[in-house]
DNA sequence: ATGACAGGTAGGAAATTTCCTACGTATAGT
DNA sequence: ACTATACGTAGGAAATTTCCTACCTGTCAT
């Protein structure tokens, strides 16, 4: 299994473009799919889309396989996971925003 | 209360930038703070500074107030409630990816 | 073998982002 | 009033990203 930590920098760079996150997505909800079928969705040449698909490879957020001749792309999350990480100190602050404590928080020093 | 809905893509877009996550940590884990203090922990020119802040400020992620001749940023942590919804639904996929590995370092550890 | 299909790479144009220097505005101190 | 400070905007260069057309590779069908 690879477990190569790729970088949080690239992650989120990934995840800066719509397709990007719309493949993703549909990757989630329909499984794995080969490229023509990923790219209907998309109103862009298939070069460029197979672009979009090279930058989600090198983040490991899509994994490839061959079957005859098409390229089944699957979905794999586990590089979220860092965005989950990266975003959970901060959870705090927008619930509490949400119900309004606001004031309390600025009051006490952080100490986690 | 602020409740104007920023898009997905501007707050991802936000969040591409190293800087501008940084400045986000530095506002969590210090409190709200001018300018100039926020600029000290990077190598760039303060009006390319700037410029991060402002993108800040279009996505809600940060607000701005004026106190004397400086301006006291504060993070707005709420946008990033957008990003933890929409990385929801992959949660359980990298969870079960977690928990396999999980497992199988625990066979391995048992071997050893 | 030949052709059609699936999908990639190469090279480059156009758009966007990042960063710079120069300058503007507002406030504070003298 | 004058100067220094804090921070912004303007305009532009350089780097990066996005998207295109053209072409290449590997697989399937005939």
């Amino acid at each position: 299994m690879n477990t190569e930590r790729v970088s949080e920098d690239r992650i989120f760079a990934a995840l800066a473009s719509p397709v990007r996150r719309e493949v993703l997505r549909l990757l989630r909800e329909e499984g794995p799919q080969p490229v023509q079928r990923l790219a209907e969705h998309f109103a862009m040449t298939r070069p460029s889309f197979s672009e979009h698909l090279r930058v989600l490879r090198e983040t490991g957020l899509v994994t490839e396989n061959k079957v005859g001749r098409q390229r089944l792309y699957r979905l794999e999350a586990l590089p979220l996971n860092e965005v989950q990480q990266w975003l959970r100190p901060f959870e705090r602050f927008w619930r509490d925003r949400l119900t309004g404590l606001r004031d309390l928080l600025d009051q006490m020093d952080d100490e986690s």
